[in-house]
DNA sequence: CGGTTCGTTGACAACGTTTGCAGGATGTCG
DNA sequence: CGACATCCTGCAAACGTTGTCAACGAACCG
């Protein structure tokens, strides 16, 4: 009663609780938190005076006091990506079921590794998402870290020999994808990559380039650029040339594009200028790609999937699970709508 | 020295620098924190041994001994609509820049305001950025919690006498996109939002009503599905019937989508009907909008500075501002891009 | 040369929680 | 009826930080 007016101001504390239900701070935080052995009836004079008071838990007091906290970090390269937006949505529904924050930081854009975690370390969370697959190679620091804590990497580009990792098989995805339009007949196939420093899209072009060269082809890669506008000015330059006739005896009539980033630019260009005949397959799936002419075919990676496994490894590793590092492949569906489905182009020098 | 040992285990603290600087620890934290009053001699060696241990604080007792902590919390709807992961970009980097962590909590799908926003609060979060605004009016719950907290409503439907708010003017919106559409003739146009739960797309379907009446036109409005492919499926179903002539003399010419959740559906079931001659013209770009056929029409709302003014408006009150409650409207920009600018449709039944 | 003031530093308490430990009460068995 | 075990509860310490307060030394002025 004593507290009743002070209890306005600021929140509600274990020791308001305590005076309230006529006992102590440790038998409520036993109540509230450890459960066994107290009374009923003290439990339930508990539990009255902790809902009447509105109390939550001081979750600062709590994790100082245990060293951890009831939290998760989530380091994102880029959260304008949908990719790491399902991903984000997925981590943060499985770690509220369990009682678990969620605190992001952006490891992309110039900032280091370092400067990146920091601002979840210093919160001692209890493990971490790690989602930089596009950006590069996990350094140094990640491993540093990893000894301390529980670490998951998302879309890694290669299993680690410090942590759990959730992705797609990315050398098959590019094989997949590539032995699709070989399949329909296409000889003359375009990769391309949004740059040669995302590892993620190193390793699909590596199976796009084993699947060409295996068919005895010779495998064209080309880069555009991080944001879709860049993308669709390089594609245009490019693409309209690539299709024609070219020196070594006929132009592209497939493209395939090995990232989300640029699957939408070269849409557009491919749009732009009326290439209906030419192929296009995309690894990553893409909201509205339906809405294409043709509509998209798309290599579709289970994104729900990755991060609701990525939640899971790290939750057991937080209860203590201690196995060997594992590297999660989840399984690709390709969805056929169209696009990639299109026959090679007849060239405009030959028959009918 | 003496604790070189231990301090590989967890993280150094502020003791371990103290020693190893041969002071006490309210100087060390007076020399990285304070600042003033300190001997230059005495800064240097605390600085030195500091980085030599690579101390960094530990927030959780920062926190609890100043009763706040230097972090925000940002409520969102839903992670997987790019709009929010754009909002989150933006705040994240202003708090990032400001030494402040960012927790996350999602505010749909099912969860109440108060289970949505108890772990941000619990974590004493010294602002909250709130973005449910497609969603519903805020509550009362989110009122009680703006007493004793800087909150920033970000597309928040309407001006609250209670926090801060920052988004787009909604109703003019659906005013302008209409009144695009009237200015190139056509008269039966048809809206379609994401449902009738959602304030913000009200406003916006007001905006249009009223742009439709002032020209002596009948509204007519039908509301779609939450995912892409509920959407389309019950746009291919209507828009058949509602493109050809109807009971009421013709069919719509021309069609507003009146939220970004709808427009990618609606898109794919135009494609998929090839009803190429209706006008479309959609509220919020889209990734993607200029590769469909013809290359979308929006009304671009500009997420960026939205993002990056909540993230302004929060910090402004967290360092004590006390102005009145404000509700900042971003400018609105329509992009021409081809769909939104067909004339109205010949009519099957007449000239020509 | 003594007194006062200022500048610099360290000791200490407190934030709210958890948990080991001890104490008290109750019940049971010898 | 006494002793011992069991169960429940409260006390107190500790987590790492910050900020108040006092003490110490030096410097300055009278």
């Amino acid at each position: 009663m004593v507290n009743t007016t002070k209890s306005r101001a600021s929140r509600a504390t274990l020791t308001d609780v305590a005076a309230k239900a006529g006992t102590s701070a440790s038998t409520v935080s036993r109540v509230l938190h450890g459960g066994a052995g107290v009374t009923d009836e003290l439990t339930a004079r508990v539990r009255l005076a902790a809902s009447e008071l509105g109390y939550s838990v001081n979750r600062q007091a709590r994790s100082l006091r245990r060293g951890k906290d009831t939290a998760i970090g989530v380091a994102i390269e880029d959260f304008t990506i949908p990719f790491f937006g399902r991903v984000v949505a997925e981590v943060e529904r499985a770690a509220h079921a369990r009682g678990y924050g969620v605190v992001i930081t952006c490891a992309g854009s110039g900032r280091s590794e370092e400067e990146a975690v920091e601002p979840l370390l210093s919160r001692s969370v209890a493990g971490l998402v790690v989602a930089t697959g596009t950006a590069g190679a996990p350094q140094g620091y990640l491993a540093e870290v990893a000894t301390e804590l529980p670490v998951v990497q998302v879309d890694a580009p290669a299993a680690s020999p410090f942590s759990d990792a959730v992705g797609i098989d990315n050398e098959t995805a590019g094989r997949r994808v590539t032995e699709h339009l070989l399949a329909r007949g296409h000889r003359r196939i375009l990769f391309v990559g949004s740059g040669p420093a995302a590892t993620t899209v190193q390793l699909r072009r590596q199976g796009y380039e084993a699947a060409m060269r295996e068919a005895g082809l010779e495998p064209r890669t080309t880069w555009m650029g991080y944001l879709p506008s860049e993308t669709t000015e390089r594609a245009v330059a490019e693409l309209g040339e690539l299709t024609s006739s070219g020196a070594d005896g006929g132009g592209i009539t497939a493209v395939v594009s090995g990232v989300a980033r640029v699957t939408m630019g070269l849409a557009s260009a491919i749009a732009r200028l009326g290439l209906r005949d030419l192929a296009y397959v995309a690894i990553d799936d893409l909201a509205g790609a339906d809405a294409f002419s043709p509509p998209l075919t798309v290599l579709e990676q289970d994104v729900e999937t990755i991060g609701a496994r990525a939640a899971e490894l790290l939750f057991a590793r937080i209860d203590g699970w201690d196995g060997p590092p594992s590297h999660e492949l989840v399984p690709l569906r390709l969805i056929e709508r169209g696009s990639g489905e299109l026959p090679p182009r007849v060239l405009s020098t030959t028959t009918t």
